[in-house]
DNA sequence: TGAGTTTGTTTAAACGATTAAACCATTTTT
DNA sequence: AAAAATGGTTTAATCGTTTAAACAAACTCA
C-alpha cells in the first residue's frame, strides 16, 4: 500500500533522529547507545519490516554490495554454469550480481562494462571476447576492480582465473597417443583469443614432443559465428582425403557438440573408425552412444575463486592475482585403446 | 584516475549551476534554454565522458531502471534461455537486468524477492517456485509490479506469460495417437505447480478423448529433488512389467535428458521398442541416436512479451495481462508411425 | 513609462542513507 | 569545587541527481 518505510519512519515513531536509528542498526557505536532505545529502535524496524535503501547507501558509502557479470552469452551451459557459481558465492557474501552477454562483440562488452559501472557495481567479473585490451586498461587506470574469467590476455598485468589450457589440451592429447592413436586432428576456434591459442599450442606440442607430424590440414579453425556449418564441413576434411585422421579432439562445447552430430550424420562410428575428446562438460554427451571421453574445467572454483579475488580487490584494487586452474580428463569410450576397439 | 564526473564538475567547469546542465542533459525545457550554452554543455559532457550515476537517480526518481529476474536455476539451459532473451528485450529498451535463482525453494525466492527489492529494481519476472501465493500476493498489495514467467497460480489474478501446457500436452499426445501408439506412459514431476498439473490433465484428457483407459501405473510424477535417479526407475517400471507402455512422454527438458540417458542404459531402441516425445529444446537431442520429437516452447516470445508487459506495468501496475501461448510440436523420427518402424 | 510577459538561469529542497562533530547531562577525578 | 571524562543523543553536511519555484534581465505593448 505505502512506500517502502525509511530510517525516517522509524525514527519518526519514536521521536528520535535519524542518525540514532541508523547507528543501531548499524551497530556502530555500540558501547555508547542506550540499551533500552535500542531495542525498541529493532523492534519498530522489524515490525515495519524496514529494509535499507540499497541505492542510498551506496550513493553515500560508494559501496553497493553488487557486482557485474559479464558472459560471453548467458544461454550457453558453460557461461550459465560460470554465472551460477558466481552467483552462490556472491550471495553467501551477500552481494549481488547483474549480467549481461557481449555476444563475443568488444564493442559491445564495453557498453556493457559502461552501462555496469553507472549502476555503481563495485566491481566487475568479465570473460572477455578478444580486442578488450584497450578497454580493461583503461578500467584498471581509473582503479575499478575486476577479474577475468576463463579468459584473459597474456599481454595485461590484470587479476585473471583460468583454465591452464595448454596443459588441458597437451594431456588430452597424450591421452590419445597412449591409447594408439597418432593421426590426431583438431577442431577449434578462428579466434586470436589467448586461452583458444594455448590450447592449440598445447595440440602441437604434444605431437612434437612425441616426434609426430603435424599436418596444417588435421588443425581445423572454424568461424565462431558459423561453427555448425563449418565444424560439419570440417569433420568431413579430417575423415575423408588423402590423410585421414584417427582421433579428434574439440577445443570447445559447442564444437564438440556440432562434431559429434556430424559424426552421426556420417555415420563414422566411434571409436571404432574415429576416437572422440570433448570439451568441457554437458548433459548432452550423455546422449551420445559412445559417452565421450572429455576435457573438464572446474567451472565452480574457477567462478568461486575469482569472486572472492574480486571481493579482495575491492578493499585492493592494486592486489593483483593471477590463477590457472588444472583440468580434469574425464576417460571414456569415444577414445578406448586401439587394442580394445579392434583386438 | 580521478573519480567519475558528477553534473557538479561540468557546472564548475562552465560556472553554471548543477541544475542547468541538468536540464540541458535530461532535454528539459529545451524552449528556455540557451542555444550556445547548451551546446557547450553537451561538448563538455562528452570530453569528460559523463555518465550518470543511476543509483542518484533512481534515489530521486524512484526508476533505476533495472529489471529483477527469478529464475528457478540459471545453469538450466531452460532458464538461460529465459533469461537471455529477457536480457536482449530489456536492454533495447533502455533497462538492465539483476537476476537469481530460486532453486525451487519458495523460502529462498522471497528472500531473492527482498533482495532484488533493496536494490530499488523498477520491477520483478519471476518463474515462481511452488507455495509463493502469499509472497506474491503480499508483493500485489503493495503495487510492486511483476510478471510471472512460464509458471503461475490459477488462484491468484496476476500478470504471466506461460505455456498452454495442457494444450501442447494433449497435442503431442494425440500425435502418438495417431503415430500407433495407444499405451502411452507420462514421466513428470512431483510438484503442485500448476503448469506441471495442467501438463498432466492434457495427458489424461487426450487419452480419455479417445476413449483409451488410463492406468495410474502409466503416470509416473518424479521428486524434482532426486530427478534423475527416479526417471531411470520410472523408464525400467514403465518397459517392463504386466503392463509395458509403447510410447512415453516427457514433461520437462530435465526428464527428457534422464529418460534418454536410461534408455541408452537399457538398450530400449527408439522408436522401434519405444516411441518418445520431450518437452523444450536442447542441444542434447541432436546427439540421440533416434531424434526424439518435442514440444518446443516459444521461449523468446514468452520472455519478451513478459518483459514487454512488466514495463508497461511500471506505469500502471494494475493492468494485469494474462497471455497463454500455443506450443510447437517438432516431429522427428522418435515417434515415426508404428506402420513405418515395423512394417 | 510602467506593467506584464518572455527568456535564461539560479536557488534550494528533496530522495534515503552515513558519520564527524557538537551538544548537554551526569559522573568521576583531582 | 572546578576540571575532565563519560554517556547518550542530535545537528548538519554529504553523496549525485531532479525539479518546482524564485529571480533578474530584456522585451512587449498599451
Amino acid at each position: 500500500m505505502s512506500k517502502k518505510p525509511s530510517l525516517k519512519d522509524i525514527a519518526q515513531r519514536l521521536g528520535v533522529s535519524t542518525a540514532l536509528v541508523s547507528y543501531v542498526l548499524n551497530n556502530k557505536k555500540e558501547n555508547r547507545i542506550g540499551k533500552e532505545i535500542a531495542t525498541r529502535i529493532r523492534q519498530v524496524a522489524s515490525e515495519l519490516n524496514y529494509q535499507p535503501n540499497r541505492m542510498a547507501q551506496g550513493l553515500k558509502t560508494n559501496r553497493t554490495r553488487t557486482l557485474g557479470l559479464i558472459v560471453a552469452d548467458i544461454a550457453n551451459p558453460f557461461s550459465a554454469a560460470l554465472a551460477r557459481a558466481v552467483e552462490d558465492e556472491a550471495e553467501q557474501q551477500g552481494y549481488t550480481v547483474i549480467f549481461g552477454s557481449s555476444d563475443e562483440n568488444p564493442a559491445k562488452c564495453s557498453q556493457l562494462i559502461d552501462t555496469l559501472l553507472n549502476r555503481q557495481v563495485d566491481g566487475l567479473l568479465i570473460a572477455p571476447p578478444a580486442g578488450m585490451e584497450a578497454k580493461l586498461t583503461a578500467l584498471q587506470q581509473q582503479r575499478t576492480p575486476f577479474v577475468l574469467l576463463d579468459r584473459y590476455y597474456p599481454s595485461l598485468h590484470t587479476s585473471y582465473v583460468a583454465l591452464n589450457n595448454y596443459q588441458a589440451m597437451y594431456h588430452a592429447v597424450e591421452h590419445l597417443l597412449s591409447s594408439g592413436y597418432h593421426r590426431i586432428g583438431l577442431v577449434t576456434f578462428d579466434t586470436t583469443l589467448f586461452h583458444m591459442a594455448e590450447r592449440g599450442r598445447g595440440y602441437l606440442t604434444a605431437l612434437r614432443d612425441h616426434e609426430l607430424p603435424t599436418r596444417k590440414s588435421w588443425l581445423k579453425a572454424v568461424d565462431p559465428c558459423n561453427a555448425a556449418i563449418e565444424t560439419a564441413k570440417a569433420i568431413r576434411e579430417l575423415t575423408t582425403g588423402a590423410h585421414p585422421v584417427d582421433a579428434v579432439v574439440f577445443a570447445s562445447n559447442m564444437l564438440t557438440l556440432a562434431g559429434l552430430q556430424q559424426l552421426i550424420r556420417l555415420h563414422v562410428r566411434v571409436p571404432d573408425e574415429l576416437a572422440v575428446v570433448g570439451f568441457d562438460e554437458t548433459d548432452a554427451y550423455g546422449l551420445f552412444y559412445a559417452p565421450p571421453t572429455y576435457i573438464q574445467q572446474p567451472v565452480s572454483e574457477m567462478s568461486q575463486q575469482a569472486t572472492r579475488i574480486l571481493l579482495d580487490m575491492l578493499d585492493a584494487p592494486d592486489r593483483i592475482m593471477q590463477v590457472n586452474l588444472p583440468a580434469n580428463l574425464i576417460v571414456q569410450v569415444s577414445s578406448l585403446p586401439q587394442s580394445a576397439v579392434h583386438g
